[in-house]
Order: structure tokens, then C-alpha cells, then sequence
DNA sequence: AAGTGGTCTAGACCACTTG
DNA sequence: AAGTGGTCTAGACCACTTG
């Protein structure tokens, strides 16, 4: 560390307090790098760092050739995933659909089923042999079109062979509810957060900056027999979602 | 974007690649920055860029003066925050202490007490009026001395004055024991869960890089009347956390 | 003493957006 | 056509770590 700060923090730190002041508002426009390069005297790269330090920090948006925005924060979608009961499925038609409506968002879905043999982790996941067959749903969510998860869901084939969890469109209530025709009593859901930068690939799927934060989430479905019947692996945007639990004092 | 990629990308995926592929272990040392230049025929910059980007990946972390490191995935810290029941709050000391003896650090809390009065904001949350007194405990976690969470109570001063719940240590079970002791029936709990890059000061004192994905939970505990008496809001550091969550099926 | 990553200057070219 | 952010070169200095 130097001991004294260098100037792109300083331009940097200048830039943020003007925006928390509400000098320039959500969406509005940052000086360009040449108006900074005079105002503090500097060179192209040092203005550069600053923009690059205040949109590793989620503050501005940067668009080549058109200039440098404050972000405008988008509405969350609020995804309250205690909302599993056997009552709210019902009610619902899919989970997500039901979280964007709620949300004010156009929700979309694009979902693509294969069907894949286990490897070892999965097959210890989920209780079977490594090689069984098992059915995998993989979708992108959108909300208003632009994309904010990533879901893969994989179930052992014994229980989905038959049924319209194979097919695009589950029906009502979904998967659960399609199990749930199929003689599986489910018990209980495990979901399992945490955060962390996003990848290359995800970054590229969900149109952010690579390594701006994702939620991940690994939801695995449990039958009354303690039987684990479906591992639901999730990437959310971290700026989209916030996830809420409810859970009793006793 | 350039139609083709840019110098700075090609060396972050090869150097990625090599990771990937095991040639620079876990805390080892990735080739130094006049290296790379060399072997790529580069400028110091550009090389600099490369480094940048899997620093914001999590890949790698830098150390100025002695060179670029593959990072050590640390030991995750599992936080099965559905422990808060009576039973296992009897069970156990306070919820931090335990959690890190499970994961088999070694913990210690810092903690700063304080009398202040409710903002509207926090009067809103805690169904007071705006001016009131409150308790706020403010707490920094660390697990074998390395930050990791920092934490911040706030409950009605009327429900807190005379009580453990205003010393440094609270006794067994924590708050919420001594809350039970006052009279109160705790009924429920809320969790927010949501992520999003770390501020500047989030940054200084969790010992990470600006703009690292942290984990932020506002958990509101509520009676049996329905009223909340306690918010607490937590920012862990994104590495360092696993949330776990069970949610029954009806 | 030699090597490291971080930052800087001054100048350049590029693809892109805006009026 | 003028302006924008992104990237690059070549060279420099700094505080720091390592042997």
C-alpha cells in the first residue's frame, strides 16, 4: 500500500460523494474521461482506474462510446422462498411466473430437458448410482426480457419417466405438484446460499460484469422416507433478488 | 467491444486454464508480471489488466511486493440459521460462537454497546415511535482472528434496560433467552437475504477488495403478538459464508 | 540487492454512440 | 464529425517482500 492515496482514488472517492450528494441522479451521466483528465490534471489510465474501481463497486454502468452512468437500482424481485406449501403451489402456477407477477415484472422462461446419466456427485446427492439415468431441466428466467437466473434441475428418472415433468410446460403447481400426483410425498425443502463473483460463462448468460456478485442457491427437495428427490442448482443476479425466510422460534 | 479479444483476455484464460488444469495449485505462485511480458510481448499494463480480472473472479488474489496467488478456497463457515429454536438456543451459547466451533475455527466477537435513539426508518421496523430509545449492539465476528462478519442489533430500549442484553456478554442462549426471561414470547423470524459488491468501508474493515461480493441478511425477530422487537443486520464476507435453510413442504 | 505488483505519464488507435 | 470509453505501448517511480 502507498502511503498516501493515489489520485484515481481520490477522483474516484470525489465521483462517488457528488452522486451520494445527488449531483448526478440515477441514469444521469458521469463527466467523461477527458472533462477528468483536465479537471485533475491527470492521464487517460488514471481516470480509467477510477471508473473501473467505481463499477467494481456496482455504482456506475459504463457504455464505450456513449460515456460513464450512475446506475439506477433495479426493483427487487422479492422471492419469498417459504412459498413452497403444498397451498401456495396450487394457487400458483409456476414458482418463478408467480414471483415476477408478484414483483411487477413480465416474466419469461426458456427451458431445455435432457435427459443425462449421474455423475458421483449427483448420484450421492441425490441417493442413486452414478451412471442412473436422471432428467435435467435447464432454464434461463428472464424478467421485462433481461435475464436474472440461471436454474438446473435434475431429478432420477425413475420418478419423471411418464409424467409432465418431462415436458416444457409442468402443468400447475409444477414439478412438486406433478411428484406429488406420482405417489412422492415430499417432507421438506434444504436450501443451501451463498454468494460469490460470477464466472466468465454466467457473466456472458446473465449480461453482467464478470465477477459481479450472484446468488447461488442449491435447493434439494426431501420425501417423507428422507429420500432426496430433486437438486435444484440456482445462479440469481445479485442485484435482482432478494431472498426471504421465515423461520419459527420453536 | 472489439470484434476480436483483447490482448489482456487471452492471458487471464490461459493463465485460468492453467489453474484449471492444476498447474498452479491452491496458494501457489502464478507467473510474475515481467514473465508474462516477456513471454507474451506485452506492456507492463496489459499484463496488469490480465491480473485485474482474476483478482475480480476470485481467482487469484495479489500480494504487491511478493507476487500473484491462486486463492485457497477457505474452509466454509455453514451457518444452519434455522438453529434458532429454543432447544438448540439452550443448547448452545451465543449463535456465532457455535456455528464457528461446528465449522472448527476459532471464534471471537468484539462487541460495542450503545444507547441511541430510532431513526424513521428503524421506528418503521420496530413498531416504535421515531426518537425513541433503542439498544444497538454492534459486533465485529472473526474466525481465527480474520474478520468476517460484521453485525448490528437494535432492539426497544424498554424491553432491554435492566437486562444482560446491555452487558458485553449476554449469558447462555443470548439475547433471545434473556428476552424470553423478560416476558417476551418470540414467535417467528425473518430473514432478507440479498448480495451485492462490498462499499468502500464494508471493504476496509472485512479485509477484502472493494467490490467483493458480500452476504447481506436483516433478520427481524417478532412475538407471538406479531411485534417486532429486535433487527439485526448482518454483512458477512461473501467467501466466508454458506446460509442454510430448511422450509417444510405444507 | 533483486524482484514484485501498483500506479502513473504521454501519446496512440479502435469501435462505438450521439447529434 | 466529434466525442466516448477501452485498450495498448514504452518507460518511469514507489513501497514492499524475499533471499
Amino acid at each position: 500500500m502507498t502511503p498516501e492515496e493515489p489520485p484515481y482514488r481520490r477522483i474516484a472517492a470525489d465521483l462517488r460523494q457528488a452522486v451520494e450528494r445527488g449531483e448526478y441522479r440515477p441514469g444521469q451521466q458521469l463527466p467523461s474521461g477527458s472533462a477528468l483528465m483536465k479537471r485533475y490534471g491527470v492521464a487517460r489510465q488514471t481516470v480509467q482506474n477510477a471508473f473501473d474501481a467505481l463499477r467494481a463497486e456496482g455504482l456506475v454502468t459504463t457504455q464505450p462510446g456513449a460515456g460513464v452512468f450512475v446506475r439506477t437500482k433495479p426493483a427487487v424481485t422479492r422471492l419469498a422462498r417459504n412459498r413452497l406449501s403444498r397451498a401456495a403451489r396450487t394457487a400458483n402456477q409456476a414458482t418463478f411466473l408467480g414471483d415476477a407477477a408478484a414483483s411487477g415484472f413480465t416474466a419469461s422462461v426458456e427451458v431445455e430437458i435432457r435427459i443425462e446419466t449421474a455423475d458421483e456427485h449427483l448420484a450421492d446427492a441425490l441417493h442413486i448410482e452414478a451412471g442412473d439415468e436422471i432428467l435435467v431441466r435447464r432454464r434461463t428466467m428472464r424478467a421485462d426480457g433481461e435475464p436474472v437466473q440461471l436454474a438446473t434441475s435434475r431429478l432420477p428418472r425413475r420418478l419423471t419417466a411418464g409424467t409432465a415433468i418431462e415436458q416444457e410446460n409442468t402443468g400447475p403447481g409444477g414439478i412438486y405438484s406433478r411428484l406429488e400426483e406420482a405417489g412422492v410425498r415430499l417432507d421438506h425443502f434444504v436450501e443451501r446460499v451463498l454468494t460469490r463473483p460470477a464466472t466468465v460463462d454466467e457473466a456472458a448468460l446473465l449480461n453482467v460484469a464478470a465477477g459481479a456478485p450472484v446468488l447461488v442457491v442449491r435447493r434439494v427437495a426431501i420425501d417423507e422416507s428422507g429420500t432426496p428427490v430433486e437438486v435444484n442448482d440456482m445462479t440469481m443476479v445479485g442485484d435482482r433478488y432478494e431472498l426471504v425466510y421465515e423461520l419459527a422460534a420453536d
